[in-house]
DNA sequence: TTTTATTTAGAACATTCGTTTGCCCCGAAA
DNA sequence: TTTCGGGGCAAACGAATGTTCTAAATAAAA
């Protein structure tokens, strides 16, 4: 855990220079290199001191291996550029939500909370949100409560695609499956036969993005 | 500048390792890793490969920088290497299949079949691999037929926990959820209500690794 | 103040790991 | 056949680098 409360000011230049070595460089700096460019008389301060940096959660390193130091950031995640999308918020049958097209996709830090993604996904779809699933509309699809979504913000879908549908007139969002329903209408389904499909007209019916990845917290 | 021709079958081989291994790991191996990897008697025949492999724009390496090569695209750029997993196999209730210990994951070449994984997964355990998920006996916790499950090979796991278990006698291994039974039994749940827990002596029972994350085709 | 925990120091140690050297094998060219 | 270069082999070397131990200095707590 990182705790909020300021490092010695060792610690602190030696996590300092991590930081800065190590983007730069895109690898690790070794023990030696570190008590070098701190100005460090041994290389067991060095090491004691990424001792603790690694119990407190800033970092991480494999036993006996050179130029293992990986930075870690608050939740224990490897800070890099690994793509990252936020979590706007969550979404419900029936409920309200925000909802951005893809030019309105909010900066990721504006919001508490993130997520890491597989870097294909950023490479397949130019803009991605993440919404976090209240209820079990779509537990037959194997959604669950509290599941996070990542939704792809496109308009074009196919039938049984799962989509964030805007619904103008009631103004609220819903996650559905989606089907045309001849020319005019199309049913939006839930994945949960305890629930009705509701049957709108087309132009009422917006469609914000489609799910392309499910997250679920195990363990 | 990268000829297309082909590479004489060791050099192969390492550039093959190479192209394997640093995507799953995130860092290079040494010369002594890849030297017991592809099955080669001594570090000089490595060094001499990797000199050529250097001088035709496969790879650069930092002089005498442990861990210190990067894959390099036919232009000299580094080629980023996105953390995969081997997708080693299936797994179903009650059907054998091949499990592997954290040091005998067979490297991905060998299949025919890798996931890509968030990078935050290969961080947090120090090996991975994948199987297909064949069934629905673990419908109930939303783990769908065809699903393809990530396994962290650990051996301690807490009750709840969705394991891969291998019952010597039996000589099979299975997905189920693992609850302790007492001192001397362990419980194995299937998550399908049309399914019976199976309760096994604790010494029968090992556990190979947990699920850590889901992925399933969607779109 | 006394006691205790944290941090720094210095040195030595043990591996890890890249590098080098000399030699052998073998197939292609002369 | 001889020559020669690519490739392989074994061993050793030495630099790079993580680890550990003991003691002293300092900061924090009681």
């Amino acid at each position: 855990m990182v705790t909020a409360s300021k490092l010695p000011a060792r610690r602190q230049r030696i996590l300092d220079f991590l930081r800065e070595f190590m983007p730069v460089n895109g690898y690790s700096p070794t023990i030696r290199e570190i008590q070098h460019s701190c100005d460090i008389s041994s290389t067991s301060v060095v090491e004691y001191n990424l001792v603790r940096l690694e119990k407190d959660g800033y970092l991480a390193r494999r036993q006996d291996s050179a130029r293992s130091i990986e930075l870690l950031d608050g939740e224990g995640n490897p800070v890099s550029n690994n793509p990252r999308v936020a979590v706007v918020g969550s979404i419900a049958a029936g409920e309200p939500l925000p909802v951005f097209s893809a030019e309105e996709i909010p900066p990721v830090p504006e919001f508490d909370h993130s997520i890491e993604i597989r870097p294909a996904l950023q490479r397949r779809f130019k803009a991605l949100y993440a919404l976090q699933v209240r209820g079990t509309s779509m537990i037959e699809d194997l959604i669950d409560d509290g599941d996070i979504v990542v939704i792809a913000p496109v308009t074009e879908v196919s039938d049984g695609d799962q989509v964030v549908a805007w619904l103008r007139d009631e103004q609220e969002a819903t996650l559905k499956k989606f089907y045309h329903h001849g020319d005019q209408w199309v049913r939006l389904q839930p994945a949960n036969s305890q629930m009705r499909p509701m049957i709108h007209a087309a132009d009422n019916v917006e469609v914000k993005g489609k799910v392309v990845e499910i997250q679920r917290q195990l363990g």
